[in-house]
DNA sequence: ATTTTAGTACGTCATTTAGC
DNA sequence: GCTAAATGACGTACTAAAAT
């Protein structure tokens, strides 16, 4: 499987830690806090995927059941008809002879 | 009894689609 | 254009049925 891209650390900055923290967003925290927010977030995706592809799949197999339903529905139908339609055929011959 | 085969559901990654 | 959700594609694990 291809490797996801590599984050890239920031660099120190040679900052007191009470000001990087204090004007903090996700870019400035320390290498560990970074690499568990990373993986927390991939985590969290991973979980909404995979609920997305259960989803998905459950909606494509009813989608499915429906198409064979309907399949068979047409098939009783079209059985029908050609019955009715020799029926017909007959009636017919024996009026024209 | 065991191996092989076919079918199914799942998780993940890559790509596409839809809404902002 | 960017982001989150939806979907396609692929590999894996499991299982029941068939072949040996």
């Amino acid at each position: 499987m291809a490797v996801i891209g590599e984050e890239t650390e920031p660099a120190a900055t040679g900052l007191p830690q009470s000001v990087v923290m204090a004007s903090t967003p996700a870019s400035l925290q320390s290498p560990q806090q970074l690499a568990e927010e990373v993986s927390r977030k991939r985590e969290l995706r991973l979980m909404k995927n995979r609920k997305a592809a259960k989803e998905c799949r459950r909606r494509k197999r009813e989608y499915v059941r429906c198409l064979e339903t309907r399949l068979t529905m047409l098939e009783v139908q079209n059985k029908k008809l050609i019955d009715e339609l020799n029926y017909l055929k007959e009636i017919y011959s024996g009026i024209s002879s």
